[in-house]
RNA sequence: AGGGGCAUAGUUCAAAGGUAGAACAGUGGUCUCCAAAACCAUCGAUGUGGGUUCGAUUCCUACUGCCCCUG
């Protein structure tokens, strides 16, 4: 038996945002017996319904969804708790016998599950980090991509100055393993998978994915997205917030606080929503061994994109112990 | 119908008798703990026909379209 044949089975189900994942995501699971781990950065937060395009739970159909409503809006969240919650869910999953469905639109999430990339060298060392961030704003960006290119000239190189967020990481990376990132980055670039995985990217045409996203928009204000907004605000989620920082909810705020009026802000959403599956796919075109599944190429017809994806997850399922 | 105004990139605006700028949109890309974030790059325009001029997109003129006023 080789490594290959070790390794435990995972599907993941991703996409521009607005291209029809969760409803397929469901079917899916029910016709492979899998449980579904949401990749989502904002399904995570209760009462973060309708601006994060969540599941409700009657669509569920009995099928078990993780990571869903599991945090407090006022919780950080990023990449390594997602990473660490992931780790602790599969094992149930497998247990049951199950096969665990990776659905979500974030692709950094995704990565660091499927290459199980290490972040270990993490320390809550914030300290260091308002340092830098006080230094960029007092002396300019430049002053702390030269700090930069003195201790690591790779990622100096790699890193635009402007992007003060990844150059003060690269810094704090040092600082904390006296090692340089870009050389971190490298080992773990060569990493290969962890799981034996079918990796789908649901697709569709770009101008119907524009469509769908300014559609669905204009349904989530019609449901009530500013009202959702208030009430979170109202029990005192800020723009502070890694919870407010999610489309729908960082322009409604802003809204909310008297900034922009109410047209701006739905302009905003949709625009930057845009952007958003934009770079989505731009992502998803970079990462490896994805299957593309284009809507247009089975004729918009759900019933032959669900049987295409259980063919190509048969091996999948073959092996499950 | 008469009078006036405006026609520049997909949109909103600049400028100029000699290589027409920007913002936003669009497109491509970077990404290994804020990733629904942050950042980079890039395509693209003078409504049509005459005239003046070495040279017009700019000045003149006709047409077309849009806007405002009057009726």
């Amino acid at each position: 038996m080789d490594e290959k044949d070790m390794k435990r089975p995972l599907i993941i189900l991703t996409g521009p945002t607005a291209v029809g994942k969760t409803a397929l995501s469901v079917r899916l699971a029910k016709a492979v017996g899998g449980e579904i781990i949401s990749a989502d950065s904002m399904q995570v937060y209760r009462r973060m319904d309708i601006g994060s395009a969540k599941i409700l739970p009657e669509e569920r159909e009995g099928v078990p969804h993780h990571l869903i409503d599991v945090l407090e809006p006022t919780e950080d969240f990023n990449v390594v708790r997602f990473q660490q919650m992931v780790k602790e869910i599969l094992p149930d999953i497998y247990k049951r016998g199950q096969i665990p469905i990776l659905t979500g639109g974030t692709g950094f999430y995704i990565q660091a599950v499927l290459y199980d990339i290490d972040f270990t060298e993490n320390k809550e060392n914030t300290s260091y980090r308002l340092e830098l961030e006080r230094l960029a704003g007092e002396k300019g960006p430049a002053f702390l991509h030269d700090m930069l290119q003195e201790v690591d000239a790779a990622s100096a190189e790699a890193i635009h100055a402007n992007n003060v967020k990844r150059v003060i990481r690269a810094l704090e990376f040092y600082h904390l393993t006296g090692c340089r990132i870009s050389g971190h980055n490298e080992t773990e670039r060569e990493k290969a998978a962890a799981y034996n995985a079918c990796y789908f990217v649901l697709n569709d045409d770009r101008q119907r994915i524009y469509e769908r996203i300014e559609q669905r928009v204009d349904a989530m204000l019609a449901a009530g997205l500013v009202d959702e907004v208030a009430s979170l605000r109202a029990e005192g989620c800020t723009k502070e917030m890694v919870s407010m920082q999610g489309l729908g909810y960082k322009e409604i705020l802003s809204y909310l606080e008297g900034e922009i009026p109410l047209e701006r802000a739905v302009y905003l959403i949709k625009r930057d929503t845009r952007h958003f599956a934009k770079r989505q796919l731009t992502w998803f075109r970079r990462e490896k061994d994805v299957i593309w599944v284009s809507k247009e190429d089975f004729g918009y017809d759900e019933d032959a994109v669900l049987k295409f994806m259980i063919e190509k997850t048969e091996w999948l399922r073959g092996n499950r112990t």
